[in-house]
DNA sequence: AGCTAACGTGACGGGGGCGTCAACTTCGAT
DNA sequence: ATCGAAGTTGACGCCCCCGTCACGTTAGCT
């Protein structure tokens, strides 16, 4: 009746069972915070039994894991991607703002996610996971100034800028009611083509 | 033996006491996160007994507020007083930065507070308190472009910017051995010098 | 249809936190 | 020196969570 060829109904069941998990899981961390949440929380928030939860995932921890790495790989991957083709500051900016601050809109659950629970990314994976991958902006960043696109100075702190501010005005865009990416990707462009130009 | 005209020992041991829950309750927040910290975790780092620390405090969220608000207050405040005498775009940022790195730098302790809490300030304090006092920073920069130091564009825009950079850059220096706040102070003042200055 | 391995279930023992309170100690006033 | 109020103590009852495991159910193979 519904549908193709899917896998047998037990690959299915444990599909939609870690699913469920996540789903749920993401719903309390952003509720009640990382720390304050509880496997139970997390079980409560689904049709399965506490034990179920255990032959998933070993703890919250793993969970939360699971949440972040998936998000923050694909969202370093797309704006990576996104910055390949510029071949002017502007471009370089503009494309990667406007994929970043696309995907925030476009997944705002995980951005609350990461938002609520910015601490415990920062504690538990050492890298300032806060922009998702700075680490990669810095090497894009380093790859630009080879191009004579920047001016030569410390792509960390260039970085770290940049993920920083943008961070927080994807904080503020997404409490508008009728969030405006455009004008978000032009002020972030704007701010940053004339800033870095002027650290030569 | 000991010193000057002090209060009874009665109000020193309170003053000493709450000291110590603070203190204690800062170490533990920083450590365990602020969500997974049991008032238990607090007053085990003290040498007080359970029941004591409800003398003090009703919970852990009010210890939490009282640690916060202090800093916050006396951040924002210092800042803005340090502003008031810019007469220049350069001036106005370089001043506001240095201060605001310099107090990071003093009172490490409770920057690492809200940098491994960052989720729950914001999710406590309404205001994006992550910058200390964002909306004192709008109001100073509202005035600079009354009085033609800045461009006029969205000066919220401009703060969350400003804050969401800085503290980002604050994590940085503050994870190098040797802090160096003066290139911290002049990477922000030329990066936003530059930047504002393009909005218009 | 019959069988079995895989999976879901929820009760269970152990651990620990919460906020209280009756008993005790100590300050400081008389 | 005496005493009462202020403050400290830690054990207590209640509650909830953790991770497990013996038991039931079911998918999917033959």
């Amino acid at each position: 009746m519904s549908g193709a060829a899917e896998a047998g109904k037990r690959e299915r069941t444990k599909q939609a069972n870690r699913a469920a998990i996540l789903h749920a899981a993401r719903d309390a961390f952003v509720e009640l915070g990382y720390g304050a949440t509880t496997v139970r929380d997390i079980v409560r928030r689904t049709a399965l039994a506490s034990g179920t939860f255990y032959n998933y995932f070993p703890d919250k921890e793993a969970v939360f894991r699971a949440l972040v790495d998936e998000t923050a790989r694909a969202a370093a991957e797309r704006t990576h991607h996104a910055r390949r083709s510029a071949t002017t500051l502007e471009e370089f900016l503009g494309l990667g703002f406007r994929v970043y601050f696309e995907l925030l809109l476009a997944d705002r659950a995980t951005f609350e996610l990461v938002r609520r629970n910015a601490g415990t990314v920062r504690a538990m994976f050492d890298e300032p996971a806060i922009g998702a991958g700075v680490d990669l902006l810095a090497d894009d960043l380093r790859a630009a100034i080879g191009s004579g696109l920047l001016p030569d100075h410390d792509a960390r702190m260039m970085a770290s800028a940049m993920a920083g501010a943008t961070f927080e005005l994807a904080v503020r865009m997404l409490e508008d009611d009728a969030p405006d990416v455009e004008r978000a990707v032009g002020f972030c462009t704007r701010l940053f083509a004339g800033g870095l130009a002027r650290l030569g």
